[in-house]
RNA sequence: GGAGAGAUGGCAGAGUGGUCGAAUGCGGUGGUCUUGAAAACCAUUGUACCGAGAGGUACCGGGGGUUCGAAUCCCUCUCUCUCCGCCA
């Protein structure tokens, strides 16, 4: 959510660079403004009515007191319309401010001024890529094939159970899930990050705290009988930590890592592009996040990106780094880089990793504060990225690594898998 | 699932209708003292909105009600705790 302030100090520029996001705030800024106006001039109104009642109430607490009865009765009988006038201007202002609440939700946050224009995927900035793309033989197989063969994946068990997108992994192929979850827990904390295990399933306030409600609530899975949502990345429970939180400036960088499930309802595409593990409903990621200050956050990000450059190169697979247009970025991010990594078999990028700012965007619905020199309460800015999500890892890793003898397990892995090779 | 208790400032914990944004203790911050530290003492210490300022308003889990006046009374929702049952 932006501040107030900024729209009402920034309107043109905001209106200016939200346009980059495909967005035209024109009206609904106008909009914001007006209605801000029109809150401020009911709140003066309704706080002087107020200041009215409260002083004739001591007054009558005083005459009471005094015995003064007949007086005190007297000064009640003026109470009335006052108390009318707040009633009233206290219903305007509730619904002043839900409808304020309603139009600031809508807009998404302005992109930083090193966003490319564009409109989609395709006008997405590659800053640079790195590694060799493997040469695979004519015989090379899909991931989900070499899961078959392998026996690492069931994809049909998982249908049964509970339907497509929810695979289960067998064998080699579950303890390389796990490989990948300790690997990559394991680079982070020694990164810095401290290791937490966030619920699984969120609350309404924590959903509209990182910006997935009140809009989004397509994407995730709603547990009805309770009222919770099974969380769509650890993005949701990590961040809310620090819902409603006042930080000490010393604390920056807050710096919180989880690995956990993640559930997505994605409606939408069919075919090649979601077969396999390229898209599914659940899936495992190892998630990064930040807590910083507005003067640090952009340094931050850069930093984040290197980590995860840096797991990417141990694990020996050929990525490349996008800065996502302005058409193609979310709507709570400010600046969102994507890792990808090269699918050999596929021959197609897939994203591993996105990693963003979002300035005090989040931080806005979170009242998530720091007390700044003067003492004055601030908003931080949070920052978070996959340090990695699973699936499309292990898609690249069996697609790239096949030979003709098995599956080759990158060295860094093979502490952790135990074996250094599929077959 | 059954029965009961409770929700107050960073924490602990008073406060059952009026001057209570809220006693007291702890913690935090600043100072005095000290070579330094501790102790002691003094002061200060919530958030948000409006206002140039003076100041005003709101907030004692959320929402609603009674009243001239609510932390305090009533209704309702949520959450927490204790005991019993069940259970990984």
């Amino acid at each position: 959510m932006l501040q107030l302030n900024y729209i009402r100090e920034q309107k043109e520029e905001a209106i200016q660079k939200l346009a980059k996001k495909g967005f035209d705030a024109t009206t609904i800024l106008a909009e914001v403004i007006a209605l801000d106006d029109k809150r401020k001039s009911t709140q003066a109104e309704l706080d002087s009515v107020l200041a009215q009642s409260n002083q004739i109430a001591k007054e009558i607490g005083m005459l009471f007191k005094n015995g003064e009865v007949e007086k005190a009765n007297a000064a009640k009988a003026q109470t009335a319309t006052l108390k009318e006038q707040s009633k009233s201007l206290q219903e305007q202002q509730s619904k002043i401010n839900q409808d304020l609440q309603d139009l600031l939700v809508q807009i998404p946050n302005i992109p930083h001024d090193l966003v490319p224009a564009g409109k989609s995927a395709e006008d997405n900035e590659v800053v640079s890529e790195e590694g060799t793309i493997p040469s695979l033989g004519e015989t090379n197989l899909p991931h989900w094939e070499l899961a078959a063969k392998y026996d690492l994946i069931d994809f049909e068990l998982g249908n049964k159970i509970t339907g497509a997108g929810f695979p289960v992994y067998k064998g080699k192929g579950a303890r390389l899930q796990r490989a990948l979850i300790n690997f990559f827990l394991d680079k982070n904390t020694d990164a810095g990050y401290l290791e937490v295990q966030p619920p699984h399933l969120v609350n309404e306030d924590s959903g509209f705290g990182t910006g997935q409600l009140p809009d989004k609530e397509g994407q995730m899975y709603h547990v009805t009988g309770d009222n919770l949502y099974l969380i769509p990345t650890a993005e949701v429970p990590v961040t809310n930590i620090f819902r409603d939180v006042i930080v000490k400036s010393e604390e920056f960088p807050i710096k919180y890592t989880a690995y956990t499930p993640c559930f997505r309802r994605e409606a939408g595409s069919y075919g090649k592009d979601v077969r396999g593990l390229n898209r599914l409903h659940q899936f495992d990621k190892v998630e990064i996040v930040q807590v910083q200050s507005p003067e640090k956050s952009y340094e931050t990000l850069d930093v984040m990106v290197k980590h995860v450059t840096e797991i990417l190169r141990d694990l020996e697979l050929p990525f490349r780094i996008l800065k996502l247009c302005g058409g193609d970025m979310s709507f709570t991010s400010a600046l969102t880089y994507d890792m990808e990594v090269y699918s050999a078999a596929q021959e197609r990028w897939l994203e591993v990793s996105s990693i963003s700012n979002f300035e005090s965007y989040q931080a806005n619905r979170l009242k998530l504060r720091y007390k700044d020199k003067n003492k004055k309460n601030q908003l931080c800015h949070t920052l978070n990225g996959s340090a990695l999500a699973l699936p499309r890892i292990v898609a690249a890793l069996l697609e790239n690594n096949q030979t003709p003898e098995g599956i080759r397990i990158p060295k860094a892995l093979v502490p952790y898998t135990g074996f250094d090779i599929i077959n």
